[in-house]
DNA sequence: AGCACA
């Protein structure tokens, strides 16, 4: 079944995620890789069996999550494509902005029924009736670190006019790049590694120009099984 | 696969 039966709103939730980076890291990265769609207001990441490789990145405003679900879909981070679809239910940090916000008690409800039959079975007792017994980088240059750091955004990343490319099919040459960066103004030149397959440099007159480019093109598939990653370079 | 708010 597509998971497009769930009606967009600003929470999108993300799942395959790679279970062996720590939860710390994993929601700063999160925010870092995301808040280039809009302002994040909460990341929410738990380790337990039931939801470990599985987060939620809350949003602002419900466009910047959709653009997030497009663009970002099977983006390679710590080296598996995310799967994004937006959350069923609303967000506890949104329902306290909008008001809504009650308490859940899940587990109370729990505990209030196990006290419940306790009491009751107390009274049946007393009353003397018989009660039968009773759950992101080193993003620097062409360098090692570069490349073998590889879907893996670090803490914060700062605009660039440079952009790193990564996750592009090996048969990708910079004139098939050129075409589709320089439609976008202030395109300057494509540079690539000989020796490096996969990864590319873009660069643009500025970081307002080149976060442009990065937007729309994020994601871009030359082919099917290649979304590209594109993160700014590091100064 | 798995939809929570430690």
């Amino acid at each position: 079944m597509l998971s497009g039966d769930i009606p967009p709103n600003q929470t999108i939730y993300i799942k395959n995620l790679n279970e062996k980076v720590k939860k710390e890291e994993l929601k700063r990265s999160l925010y870092a890789l995301f808040s280039q769609y809009g302002r994040i207001l909460d990341v929410v990441a738990l380790k337990t069996t039931k939801l470990r490789g599985q987060a939620w990145v809350v949003f602002s405003e419900v466009t910047a999550a959709s653009t997030a679900v497009r663009q970002m879909q099977s983006f390679p981070f710590y080296d598996k494509p995310l799967r994004i679809q937006y959350a069923k239910t609303k967000s506890d940090c949104v329902a306290k902005a909008d008001g809504s916000f009650v308490p859940r008690e899940k587990k109370k409800r729990k505990e209030e029924k196990a006290a419940e039959k306790r009491r009751k079975a107390e009274e049946t007792q007393q009353s003397g009736v018989a009660s039968n017994g009773q759950s992101f980088q080193s993003n620097g240059g062409p360098s090692a670190s570069q490349t073998s750091n590889q879907g893996k955004p670090q803490e914060a990343a700062t605009p660039n006019n440079i952009l790193f490319i990564q996750n592009l099919p090996y048969e990708t040459t910079s004139a098939m790049l050129q075409i589709l960066f320089r439609e976008y103004p202030g395109f300057k030149e494509v540079r690539m590694i000989e020796a490096k397959p996969g990864i590319a440099f873009v660069e643009f007159e500025d970081d307002m120009q080149s976060s442009i480019a990065m937007q729309s093109l994020q994601g871009f598939k030359i082919t099917p099984q290649y979304p590209m990653a594109i993160t700014y370079a590091k100064k």
